[in-house]
RNA sequence: GCCCUUAUCGUCUAGCGGUUAGGACGUCGGAUUCUCAUUCCGAAAACCGGGGUUCGAUUCCCCGUAGGGGUGCCA
């Protein structure tokens, strides 16, 4: 069997789009299912926008997912360069095999293909036979002397030798040209798998640059976790067969055949992608769940170098079971870290039928008179308490929490008080006492 | 317009001639819990329409319809 060699070709558009991603995914999952070699290559044919910083975006997002290539920038060169600006003369070559062949002509200062005029079959890993007629010549080389993409497509996957072309379906029409060349160039025509497109998730058509969510930047701004949107792009046109769904790489891996993959486009769906992301979230080993997490605390300027790591490991490990995203953990965990709290008007309404002054200051006392404070200490001390007063003990801890947090949701609440510490309760207390009068 | 392509709950999907059409997200109930989040039960929710083929079609074929893509000296 031959070796599989695959390669994700984008343009530096200045994005990573979700739907490039996915095809990046898919091409790598079936190198890594079959043992082959995952090729990068920029096609970089659009002088006018293709910067720097924009091949840098590709990077940069490929390696947050994860999907690292085999050959290509940064990796093995073993026909390279991997940048279609650095081609040329390769191109020429191949040019001038056409012109030899008497299959190409200048028209306009350009450089046409002459087409066969016979319908082109396609045999398409997931779509099936597609059969599909070129009408007319194409043009190969623009007036400027650069060559179009088709062109350098085809002449770079015969040179690089790639067995599968894994892509968009936006690129099945197109194939019909593609293949023209490969039998202009007398070269083996490689396997085809046009993969569905991802669809915004509201209005019509697919998703755009311009769509909210449709690059990976945001998901990695938004600190959604690279493994949980790698596994919810898998299931975009891809399943697994038997009912599971949030499952490691090495399992899908294992898994992935391209006659698997669905011949419908998907539309994107960001609240199944946030349940993944919990899942993934709730699942992580605690100390790599503290670990982020002080990381992004730090880049929101919430904690600095200074802060005291135990205590933030602390606070980070009691809120992992409450927390959804980190993208919400800032917002989750900042009282903490701060007096000057604000305290919410709507929790602190339904506080008033517990006579919160009363119970404040019942606690106060209360921890005032202990002599040693953890979590079970603590229990005790409510406990008693709302014995002693015929009370629910809810009447004590919402009004605490809310005292002490200024809300009415946080992490579990004897955690809570242990982990903010005897004298910081006390004083939140003290203060929030103001706050009922 | 022309060409290619697709069609199962709102969404992602399983199904590959005979099923009470399964799962997941979301939604709505209920239970558990100190709040929230979990977790656990439960409910509503789908085979685009019409013709064939067949003893029998969600499944195969054709025609519509709707969606998507292409139709560049963009990629």
């Amino acid at each position: 069997m031959e070796d599989v060699r695959v390669r994700f070709a984008p343009s530096p558009t200045g994005f990573l789009h979700i739907g490039g991603a996915r095809t990046a995914l898919f091409n790598w999952l079936y190198a890594r299912h079959s043992g082959g070699t995952f090729v990068l290559r920029i096609e970089d044919t659009d002088a006018g926008r293709d910067t720097q910083e924009a091949v840098d975006v590709i990077f940069s997002g490929l390696r947050w997912l994860g999907l690292d290539w085999d050959e290509g920038p940064f990796a093995r060169e073993k026909f390279g360069p991997y940048f279609q600006s650095k081609r040329g003369e390769i191109y020429k070559k191949y040019l001038a095999k056409l012109r030899s062949s008497g299959l190409v002509y200048d028209k306009d200062g350009a450089i046409y293909f002459k087409i066969s005029g016979k319908p082109q079959v396609i045999n398409d890993l997931i779509r099936g036979t597609v059969t599909r007629k070129e009408e007319k010549d194409f043009v190969i080389f623009r007036s400027d002397g650069s060559p179009v993409f088709h062109f350098v497509n085809v002449v770079d996957d015969i040179d690089m030798q790639i067995t599968h072309v894994i892509r968009g379906e936006d690129h099945l029409s197109n194939t019909s040209k593609h293949v023209e060349l490969f039998k202009a160039f007398d070269a083996k025509i490689p396997h085809f798998a046009h993969i569905s497109l991802i669809l915004k998730e509201h209005g019509q058509g697919k998703m755009s640059k311009r769509d909210t969510g449709a690059l990976v930047e945001d998901y990695e701004k938004r600190k959604f976790l690279p493994a949980a949107l790698r596994n919810y792009l898998c299931l975009l046109g891809w399943a697994p067969g038997n009912d599971t769904e949030v499952l490691p790489i090495e399992e899908i891996i294992k898994m992935f055949e391209l006659k698997d993959v669905n011949k419908t486009n998907a539309r994107f769906d960001e609240k199944k992608l946030a349940h993944i992301n919990s899942e993934y979230l709730r699942s992580m080993p605690m100390d790599e769940f503290c670990d982020l997490g002080f990381r992004i605390l730090l880049d929101q300027g919430i904690i600095t170098q200074a802060t005291d790591r135990e205590y933030v490991f602390d606070i980070l490990s009691i809120c992992q079971e409450k927390v959804r995203s980190f993208e919400e953990l800032t917002n989750f965990v900042s009282y903490f870290f701060s007096e000057d709290y604000e305290f919410d008007d709507v929790a602190k309404e339904k506080l008033a039928k517990f006579d919160p002054v009363k119970r404040i200051n019942e606690v106060i006392n209360g921890i005032m008179d202990m002599t040693e404070y953890y979590q079970e200490k603590l229990e005790e001390l409510i406990v008693s308490l709302a014995n002693f007063h015929h009370v629910k003990t809810g009447y004590y801890i919402h009004t605490v929490r809310f005292a002490i947090s200024g809300r009415s949701v946080g992490p579990s609440f004897y955690r809570l008080l242990s982990v903010l510490g005897k004298k910081n309760v006390l004083s939140r207390l003290k203060k929030a006492l103001n706050v009922f009068r």
